[in-house]
DNA sequence: GTTTAATTGTGAATTCTATCACAATCTATT
DNA sequence: AATAGATTGTGATAGAATTCACAATTAAAC
């Protein structure tokens, strides 16, 4: 029986990237079938939950073969929204914002930058990596111009909160936050936070509090 | 009653800097005490999930009052380990490495950048910000003179596994992996992933698998 | 002082996630 | 075509995390 998208584990969808990249390694190891025993080894995983995750949406394995590597693929791309071309604005052309701009993982992975916005006058009215860099206040006007979807923050933390505010305001649905800042946000956006400092300061937590 | 250390949920320590942040914040806007509603307000936890968080370690609050921000903040801190300094290295001086290191949050979070690492002879054996840049190959030399504790991880994809698996070779035993490799390790070690497609991959999911 | 309002800390209930364990079924071999 | 071995899919169970709900306590107002 096929889950309904609407009940699938918010876990499950966090996994689902890994395993299409597990997939895809795969491939190229000339692999064609891989069990979920595999599956699960590669990423510490049991295969337990490689099988109950991916049976949320189909029926794709062989019993006593495993799954059809290429299958899994199209599968999980469309699954994911893999098949269509996402349109990306990175907020701050400082050296995070730069470093973004030119990972060529995002457009190989149909997450086009099409635009960066900062303050600097400096940086504004030009291109970088030939995307057009404008100004902050020209965001409602080019979001929708350019029908952008998707925003990347990684402005300074002093002005991150009132940036995020704007976006939300824009109607980016979609937010990838490099900033501390955390904003509330409504149901029907999605925004994951990604802090670098957070991230050390439970590392730390961990080095100190296990028994070694 | 106290929690002992061994049963703190997973997911506590991973909000305890949110709190953190929270607090200093709060301290910046002038006030002396801040009550769970209000913490949850400012991060979209329910006030019931702050106090049952902070309970974990101590009875902190103050009924009638909330909770006293600057006693507080020295709590978190010397929970998380921020009372001393911790040795990161960076490994891979790319765009990513090279935003990493100059990124001041650290610094002043007490995560000291003292080494970085790179295969290109043309950084090697010179400094970055004052950092100083080694071959690859020099990594467990160095990690020992230097008494490195956690790595932070942002190689080429395709040198990312062998990277992480000689860091764990090294004795490292916290690592921030920034690469989209992911390598089993052992319990005593801690290793946290930060996977930049797979942020946005599940973006897209969740727009696409959402009524809207 | 007394009263009212605010807020904590926490057991109990609920919801969400992961693992177990095994029948069902497919492959591969002979 | 019969058998042995591998592997899936999933109901049942166990485990974790979150929320509820309220007694207990403190602050603040008068």
């Amino acid at each position: 029986m096929v889950n309904t998208l609407r009940t699938i584990p918010l876990f499950t969808v966090e996994r689902l990237s890994i395993y299409l990249r597990t997939f895809r390694e795969s491939l190229v190891e000339g692999m064609d079938f891989i069990s979920s025993t595999e599956i699960g080894k590669r990423n510490d995983f049991t295969a337990a939950q490689v099988r109950k995750d991916l049976s949320c949406f189909g029926n794709f394995g062989i019993k006593g073969k495993g799954y059809n590597i290429s299958e899994l693929i199209n599968t999980l791309e469309t699954i994911l929204g893999l098949d269509r071309e996402w349109k990306v604005a990175i907020f701050g052309l400082g050296k995070l914002g730069g470093a973004l701009a030119s990972y060529k993982g995002l457009k190989n992975a149909r997450f086009n930058v099409v635009a960066i916005f900062d303050v600097d006058p400096k940086k504004v009215d030009k291109t970088y990596k030939n995307i057009p860099v404008y100004h902050s206040d020209m965001l409602k006007k080019v979001v929708r111009e350019k029908k952008i979807q998707i925003a990347i923050v990684a402005v300074p933390t002093d002005s991150a909160k009132a940036t995020i505010q704007r976006i939300l305001d824009a109607g980016i649905e979609g937010i990838l936050n490099f900033t501390e800042a955390r904003v509330p946000y409504p149901d029907e956006y999605i925004m994951k936070n990604i802090n670098l400092a957070g991230e050390l300061e439970s590392i730390s937590y961990y080095l100190i509090h296990s028994d070694r």
